[in-house]
DNA sequence: CGCATTTGTAACTTCCTTGTCACCCGCCCG
DNA sequence: CGGGCGGGTGACAAGGAAGTTACAAATGCG
C-alpha cells in the first residue's frame, strides 16, 4: 500500500484529495505548510507527494527545492499543484525538479492517473542517466548536446527531448500518445500525427545515425537496442 | 448484479438501451437529464453511468465534470454517448475523465463489450506479463519483439497482437469470436474466417515454432501447454 | 516591432497491411 | 465410401499507416 504526502493549507482541498487517494487504496499523510510538510517527508519517508504551490510560509517552490536538495528526500516523486496556469514554465523547470503538475481546478481522477503514472515510473526505471551512449550517437543531457562520431548536431528542444525519451527507454516501443504525452508534456490536444513530424526532422539531422530509430508499424516508435 | 445509471433525454434511446442490458444481467437506473443523472447517481451509486452528451438543462461535458469531482462519484467509469464524432477528441481528453465512449448510432452489442471490459478493468487486473517465454519462442510485449531460436521475427500488429492474446491464455482454447474481441476490438463487423487467416500468416512466420499453436476443430485455436 | 527559427498541421504519396473470397484438402459423419 | 463441414492456402483489392513536402502559426530573439 502506498504511502501519500499531501500538503496543501486548504482543508478543503486536502480532505478531497485524502478521500480519493484512500479510496484508491493508497496510505495519506497530510501537511498544512511547508514546514511541516518538509518533517514529515525525512520522518514518514513516502512514495510520492502532493505539494501546492501556494502555502504559508515556506512557499511550495522552495519546499520543492529542499525536498530534492536533501538525500532522504530527493529521490521521491512530485507533483504540483498550481492554481495559475502561467507559473507551470518554472514549476516543470529542471531547477525545481517537480515531476508533474496539475493546474487547479483539477478532477480526482486526472490526479490518480497521474500519481498511477509517477508510481510506475519510478520503480521499474532506473534512475536517469545524463548521459547516453549508442554506437556513434551520444547524448549529453546537461549539456543538452548530441554528437554523432563526434561531430556535433544541432537539435531544438522539441527533437532533443524526443530522443532523450526514446533513448531513456531504449529497446521498449513507445506509442505516439506516450510519446505526446512525456515529450510534449499533457498537451493532449496535439495531433500524433505532429509525432511523425518531428521523427523525420530528427532522423534527417542525425544522418547516419537515424538507423537507430526504429519504426514498429501500427504501434509506434523505439530506440533500437544495440 | 452490476448497477448501471443510463442518462439520455430521448425515451426511446433509453428503452433501447435499458432492454439490452437489463438483458445481459444489469440492473438499470435511468435518467433524462444532467441534474437527475447527478442525484441518482449519488444516491444510487451505480458501478457504471452511460452519459448522452446532448442533455438538456447541464448537458453531458458538465455532468461528467461534476461527477468526477465529487468524491461520492468520481470513481465510477463513464461511457459517453456522442452524435458527432469530431467531439470524441474533447470526451477522451483527462480533463473530462470519461472511460469510453461510442458514437450515435451504435449497436446494443458494441455498448456491452465496452460496458464488461470498463468493469472488468476496474476490478481484478489479472497482472499481465510483458514477456511470455515457451521453448524457443519468446514474446517480449514492451518491445514488440518476437524471436524463435534467438532469432528474430517480424510480426505485423495484428499479428504480435494475436500471438499474445494466445499466449496470455495458454492451454485453453480461444473461440474465433472470443480472438476477435480481444484482438481485433470492438470491430464485430470483421468475418470470423480472417482469424485463420491471420493464424496462417502466423504460423508461415513463426516457422517450427508454429508447433505450439494449436487448431481444435470445431472450436477455435490454442497456445500448446508446453 | 520585425525577422528568423521552430513547431504543428494539412495534403499528397507510397506501399504494407489486412480483410475477404474462392478453392482445395482432409477429417468426420452418416 | 462419399458428402459435408471446417480449416488451410493463395490471390487480390481496399484501406490505412508512415514518409514526405509544403505551409501557416507560434515562438523567440535582436
Amino acid at each position: 500500500m502506498p504511502k501519500i504526502l499531501v500538503v496543501d493549507d486548504e482543508p478543503d482541498a486536502v480532505e478531497l484529495v485524502e478521500f480519493n487517494l484512500k479510496s484508491a487504496g493508497y496510505e495519506v499523510v497530510t501537511a498544512a505548510d511547508g514546514s511541516e510538510a518538509l518533517k514529515k517527508a525525512r520522518a514518514q519517508s513516502p512514495d510520492l507527494i502532493v505539494l501546492d504551490l501556494m502555502l504559508p510560509e515556506v512557499d511550495g517552490l522552495e519546499t520543492c527545492k529542499i525536498l530534492r536538495r536533501d538525500p532522504a528526500t530527493s529521490g521521491i516523486p512530485i507533483i504540483m499543484l498550481t492554481a495559475k496556469a502561467a507559473e507551470i514554465d518554472r514549476v516543470l523547470g529542471l531547477e525545481l525538479g517537480a515531476d508533474d503538475y496539475i493546474t487547479k481546478p483539477f478532477s480526482p481522477r486526472e490526479l490518480l492517473l497521474r500519481i498511477k503514472n509517477l508510481m510506475k515510473r519510478g520503480q521499474g526505471e532506473d534512475a536517469k542517466k545524463d548521459r547516453y551512449q549508442l554506437g556513434d550517437l551520444v547524448i549529453d543531457v546537461p549539456r543538452h548536446l548530441v554528437t554523432v562520431q563526434g561531430k556535433r548536431v544541432d537539435l531544438t528542444a522539441t527533437e532533443f527531448k524526443l530522443l532523450t525519451v526514446l533513448a531513456q527507454r531504449r529497446g521498449r516501443v513507445q506509442s505516439r500518445e506516450q510519446l505526446l504525452q512525456d515529450v510534449w508534456q499533457y498537451d493532449n490536444l496535439i495531433d500524433t500525427r505532429t509525432v511523425d513530424t518531428h521523427m523525420r526532422r530528427l532522423r534527417e539531422k542525425l544522418g547516419r545515425a537515424s538507423r537507430y530509430l526504429d519504426t514498429v508499424r501500427g504501434v509506434g516508435y523505439r530506440f533500437a537496442e544495440n
